[in-house]
DNA sequence: CCGACTACCTGCCCGC
DNA sequence: TGCGGGCAGGTAGTCG
């Protein structure tokens, strides 16, 4: 589920509760999620305060007071949630402890005491196991394997229609593989390319390439698609994330974005565009759905 | 180097 | 009702 407004509504609703906490201990339920997690991690973060709650591409980030940083992704069916809000008393935690509510997806569990002295527990829980979670000095993170690579945020100021032209120049690979790459613009996912590229009135079949000008410059078509990716990730950051089926936020409420949904998961439904009287088709791309109308995106 | 493809894992939904 | 097949938000590794 999680693409970047996802992540930037988990990374909203944790704030309130993990910064400025102090975290009392982290039990790892298992040794690995896609990834083994890396060795002592558990310990260094125990004891440290969380200084902050960022959000790189589809990262999220906790940085800590010891100069760490630990990184969470959420892979496919990745969500963080929070126990025991309300501990007025400050024996609730304990009694949820004893009740043993976690589920066998349950693997991280984080116990904190916040900055209003209460206690809480944040809980990772993950069925496919896709997700990562490490932890790396935060000077370093930038150069890791997982982070040297990618490429601008769509929310940015970094997101142009020139950077996109510079990008796309010499690719002759699918707008929606170019689009998915993470490497060009990092966060984007199979649901929001599909909406951008709707909006656009782009096929996603046709080749990146073609969006850039022989002098290198963005076509008005690139222009436009640029305006629209940041459109729909902000709309949808604005709706509380998407999230399919299950996706909730970290206060248990449902993302309502999806049902703003044009083009993705929307095969055999007539084309919303007012002017067009196609069908969403879903066609297959480098292994992944592409919901799109062939009538209106050329 | 790049692009295409596969693997990773569980759950759900559909058709038989 | 049970079972098999296909599909799901993503990314790392491999191969050509």
């Amino acid at each position: 589920m999680p693409e970047l407004p996802e992540v930037e509504t988990v990374k909203r609703g944790l704030q309130p509760v993990m910064e400025g906490a102090v975290i009392d201990c982290v039990n790892l339920r298992r040794p690995d999620l896609r990834f083994p997690f890396p060795s002592g991690l558990g310990e260094r973060m125990a004891g440290e305060t969380i200084t902050a709650l960022g959000r790189r591409a589809k990262y999220l980030l906790i940085s800590l007071s010891n100069g760490r940083v630990a990184v969470s992704h959420l892979g496919m069916s990745g969500s963080w949630r929070i126990e025991n809000v309300k501990d007025e008393a400050g024996t609730l935690a304990k009694l949820y402890h004893e009740r043993a509510i976690l589920t066998v997806h349950d693997h991280i569990v984080i116990d904190l005491t916040g900055r209003d002295g209460q206690s809480y527990r944040v809980i990772y829980n993950d069925p496919r196991r896709f997700g990562f979670f490490f932890d790396e000095a935060s000077n370093e993170l930038p150069f890791t394997k997982h982070f040297a690579g990618l490429g601008v945020e769509p929310t940015g100021n970094a997101l142009t229609a020139d950077y996109l032209a510079g990008a796309f120049a010499d690719k002759s690979t699918s707008l929606k593989a170019a689009l998915l790459d993470q490497r060009i613009i990092a966060g984007l996912g199979n649901i929001y390319v599909c909406e951008a590229l709707w909006r656009s009135g782009l096929s996603p079949r046709r080749a990146a390439s073609t969006l850039v000008k022989k002098n290198g410059k963005a076509t008005a078509r690139l222009q436009a698609l640029t305006g629209h990716i940041r459109d729909v990730i902000a709309e949808a950051i604005e709706a509380g994330g998407s999230s399919l089926r299950d996706h909730r936020q970290a206060d248990g409420s449902l993302g309502y974005f999806q049902h703003n949904f044009s083009a993705y998961d929307q095969a055999d439904e007539p084309c919303k565009r007012e002017t067009c009287d196609g069908t969403i088709k879903r066609i297959v791309q480098n292994g992944r759905s592409t919901f799109y109308c062939s009538t209106c995106q050329r």
